[in-house]
RNA sequence: GGAGACAUAGCUCAGCCGGGAUGAGCGUUCGCCUCACACGCGAAAGGUCACGAGUUCGAUCCUCGUUGUCUCCACCA
């Protein structure tokens, strides 16, 4: 056993502990039928990552559970790996190219690809050795990407299964588009923001009636697009113009008026026109009435030209050269367009709008609604059991309310858009006949086509969503497709925890995933944290720098105290706001911990501790052993309900409350006192209370409660030592109950003296008075401490106030009367004064309580063990309010 | 537009199945360097549990409504 200096210091510890668990391989886990298997897969950072306060959050909830269940003896497995986030990643490469003047179609695909592999060796693992700083205990030889060889091979065996189920397909669809990205995104990747925008009101002359029809749109510049004018088949107004069509301003072309439910009567004049290649409801409205699609910009964001007409496709889609407004960009175009529109009469009025505008997840552009060719998975069949498996009950989410996010999500959800036209990801498995036009979707490119026999194949050049591979991770990390014995054994996996911001884009696509292709679910629960905001509750940004970098607070507070920070007094689910003085009062806390023990150590040197629990126990030690046992129950339940932040806080309050204030406060006497016979039982309860509670904090603060219990111990590590177990040779209900009335009557005696004004220098004797002979036995067990923490120079323990000074001061418990003769301090005044109001809380009390035990009906209906319970409190306060008049009296 | 969350001590938040608000951290006041810890010890002050109604013997906790703040989802031309 070591010495321990004077304050905890983390960074000298943490490292070198860290280092230790590696090296002894505690991480590891292996296929063990001995054991019951318990995996959590780590949500992958993105290698473009840097560590922010939602991995802290994240990955620290994960340790907890991990370390908890290896210790209870779980063959525990915390997967780790990284994403190669294709938008994120590619836009960063693309970005430090830039800086050196080059371009993605200077270096070409391969080129690229070879520049965006290096990229990843140099920074994919700075996450990861800063997931390490955190305590992190997963099992690195493990480590994943999700572009490594499995996965990708994964992810192609999945495309082609869907594919041959017909449930990937490629079409022509309206897709999300951004002209910065120059990519299709996914519906869940586009953002809503309000912006401040106008609503225009435009007039179609009818061709054949000669009236102008008042429409409103947000987006002029698409009129040029336009292929119809829909109302609704119920709007009387408008009866008159069925069949009938209008002249598209500018372009002078006619186009018809239609009759679609999409008009809504109750918006705007109940006239919409109808763009089929840039809105996704007018692409509907299209295909109802089999309008042509007319596009009008590029995929860049520019007004189409008579260089972009080629691009057409015969049946699908005209692209339209814009003549004089080809090129701009679509917002030039419609300030041009609205100037010719009100030079010729076209445009009625402008009134300024707030509404929402779809906007890139990454780079925040706005979102181009375009048709393009692009391959999508079929949700409804997936979806399906995916609904199933939650309803049913196989998968839950903590808390529970999120179910509802997650059914909402699920029930709603439209065709995944996964094609990406980007270079870093998983290239779709897709080849394309040049001769015959034949797609062949195969694992392994095909060496000749097996319709028309031509070798001239090309690849589809597009990429998968990166979504598409982490929907795989819980399974293709364990070998998947392959029926490897990590897959049967740790698969499906137990718990898997992350921030409700990722439910739609990540948990659903894993469980449609996990039910579609392993024919199990991934996870049995889903437990969901919140947010860490700032002080001010605002999201932690780039764009505001009020980002607290968790690195920097590890550096200086230590990574438990960060650690501890981000789970107490925080219900699962909420978010919650990062404040320097909450990490400070952790860092306390571990302090605190930290010279317990550094007290209890220095007294067990000295001394032989005895192997099994001794048999001179005193009612103090199994006070405390008995309220530790209690701990042990209920933090293990509460852990149990995922209740973490519940679990750290019943413990901070036994450690620190109970265990130091209290019971090694108690014990002092005995082991400042080498004649004490009791002493090697109070050293005993000293250290296994503390290696217990060293366990329940271990999976929330590793490091300190690792420094401390080798030390202690001399045992390897705590890491492997076994979480602790209710015992009912442990629960001492009588002596709880008397080590509550001795702590009442040491908190009377000190508030007392502190009203007073005593000096805690100035000792005085303590006269305990009960005429209950259980009582006084009470005390007189608990004498030696009792003295010592109300500060007496000596008790006396007696049945009557027969021979106390008259002018003692005194103070009232429900089970005696305490006096302390301090007669040079006593003002009789004062006392009386303090006395009376006393007096009056304790006829306040009985008040309260007689009307409820008067009330009739509440002796009729109330419980019977409440009636009781409140006829103990009534004549505690009676004996109480007796012994306090008495006292008045003798005055 | 739909859904959800939150409104409890000066601040940030806990509060499990309805039964005296048992609260915690920080802050504040008073007293202490008491031989583990001043990153500490002891004592205290501070709350009509947002508002209104209902259910109940009894509601901070259940139901409905109101107000305020926040979040997610949604194709609002």
């Amino acid at each position: 056993m070591k010495e321990l200096q004077k304050t905890y210091e983390p960074k000298e510890i943490e490292e070198k502990l860290y280092k230790r668990w590696e090296e002894k391989g505690y991480f590891r886990a292996h296929v063990n039928p001995e054991k019951t298997p318990y995996t959590i897969v780590m949500p992958p950072p993105n290698i473009t990552g840097q560590l922010h306060m939602g991995h802290a959050i994240d990955n620290t909830l994960q340790d907890i559970l991990i370390r908890w269940k290896r210790m209870q003896g779980y063959e525990a497995l915390w997967q780790p790996g990284t994403d190669h986030a294709s938008i994120a990643t590619e836009a960063r490469v693309v970005e430090t190219m830039r800086k050196e003047g080059i371009t993605k179609e200077m270096i070409g695909r391969e080129g690229f690809l070879e520049r965006a592999w290096a990229w990843r060796e140099k920074y994919g693992s700075t996450i990861v050795s800063q997931l390490k700083k955190l305590g992190s205990s997963c099992d690195w030889e493990r480590e994943r990407f999700t572009m490594d060889e499995g996965c990708s091979d994964a992810v192609k065996e999945v495309f082609v299964r869907l594919y041959n189920k017909d449930l990937i397909y490629r079409g022509s669809r309206m897709v999300n588009w951004c002209p910065t990205c120059r990519t299709s995104i996914s519906d869940a990747e586009v953002e809503y923001e309000e912006q401040d925008s106008f609503f225009y009101h435009l007039l179609y002359p009818v061709k054949e009636t000669g009236e102008m029809l008042e429409l409103a749109t947000t987006r002029p510049e698409t009129m040029l697009g336009d292929t119809a004018v829909a109302i609704n088949p119920d709007d009387e107004r408008y009866m008159h113009l069925h069949g009938c069509h209008v002249i598209l301003p500018l372009l002078n072309k006619e186009i018809p008026i239609v009759l679609d439910e999409h008009a809504d009567k109750e918006k705007g004049t109940g006239v919409v026109k109808i763009t089929p290649a840039h809105d996704p409801n007018d692409f509907e409205v299209g295909m109802r009435h089999d309008l042509p699609r007319v596009r009008v910009m590029t995929y860049d964001g520019h007004m189409t030209g008579a260089e972009n007409v080629e691009e057409s496709v015969e049946g699908e889609v005209e692209v339209l050269d814009c003549g004089k407004y080809a090129g701009m960009t679509a917002l030039d175009a419609r300030a041009e367009i609205l100037k010719d529109l009100e030079a010729g009469g076209y445009l009625k009025k402008v009134e300024p709008l707030k509404h929402e505008v779809g906007t890139c997840y990454r780079c925040h552009s706005t979102i181009e609604p375009m048709i393009s060719k692009q391959w999508f998975v079929r949700m409804k069949p997936l979806a399906e059991p995916a609904i199933k498996a939650v309803t049913d009950g196989r998968i839950r989410f903590v808390p529970d309310r999120f179910t509802k996010t997650y059914l909402n999500w699920m029930n709603n959800t439209r065709d995944w858009c996964i094609s990406r036209q980007l270079w870093w990801g998983h290239q779709i498995p897709a080849w394309y006949c040049e001769d015959c036009g034949e797609t062949i979707v195969a694992k392994e490119a095909p060496a000749v086509c097996p319709k028309c026999g031509s070798t001239h194949l090309t690849q589809d050049p597009d990429t998968l969503d990166t979504w598409f591979s982490s929907a795989l991770w819980p399974f293709s990390t364990l070998g998947w497709p392959e029926e490897t014995e990590d897959l049967r054994y740790f698969y499906p996996t137990n718990t898997l925890v992350t921030g409700y911001d990722i439910i739609g884009f990540w948990v659903s696509r894993m469980i449609f995933s996990g039910l579609a292709y392993t024919g199990d679910i991934p996870f049995d629960t889903v437990y969901i944290h919140g947010l860490v905001r700032d002080s001010q509750g605002r999201k932690m940004s780039k764009s505001l720098g009020n980002g607290i970098d968790p690195l920097e607070v590890i550096d200086q507070y230590g990574a438990d105290a960060l650690r501890m920070m981000l789970l107490t007094g925080n219900a699962p689910g909420n978010d919650m706001r990062f404040y320097y003085e909450r990490v400070e009062s952790c860092r306390n806390f571990a302090n605190k911990i930290w010279n317990a023990a550094r007290f209890i150590m220095m007294n067990i040197e000295k001394a032989e501790i005895p192997e099994a629990m001794p048999e001179n126990l005193t009612q103090a030690d199994r006070w405390i052993l008995s309220r530790m046992n209690t701990l042990v129950r209920d933090v293990t339940e509460n852990m149990d309900k995922f209740e973490l932040g519940i679990a750290l806080g019943k413990t901070y309050d036994f450690a620190w409350d109970e265990f130091c204030d209290w019971y090694i406060e108690m014990v002092k006497p005995r082991l400042y006192n080498d004649t004490d016979e009791t002493k090697s039982a109070a050293l005993w309860t000293l250290q296994t209370v503390l290696k217990n509670v060293l366990k329940l904090l271990h999976p929330f603060i590793p490091f300190v409660t690792e420094e401390i219990y080798t030390n202690l111990s001399g045992e390897e590590s705590i890491m492997i030592s076994s979480w602790p177990v209710y015992s009912e040779e442990l629960h001492f209900a009588e002596d709880e109950r008397d080590v509550e009335i001795l702590k009442e009557a040491v908190r009377k005696v000190r508030a007392l003296r502190t009203d007073m004004n005593v000096a805690p220098s100035r000792k005085a004797a303590v006269y305990v008075v009960s005429g209950d002979p259980d009582i006084r036995r009470i005390f007189e067990h608990g004498k030696n401490f009792f003295a010592t923490l109300s500060y007496a120079s000596e008790v006396f323990i007696r049945e009557d106030r027969e021979g106390i000074d008259s002018k003692a001061v005194s103070a009232v418990t429900a089970d005696v009367t305490l006096y302390i003769p301090l007669s040079d301090l006593v003002d009789v005044e004062k006392e009386r004064e303090r006395l009376t109001k006393e007096k009056e809380r304790l006829m306040n009390e009985l008040r309260r309580s007689d009307a409820m035990l008067t009330n009739e009906k509440f002796l009729a209906k109330a419980p019977e063990a409440k009636i009781k319970e409140e006829q103990d409190k009534r004549a505690g306060y009676e004996v109480m309010l007796r012994q306090v008049e008495e006292r008045l009296s003798a005055l």
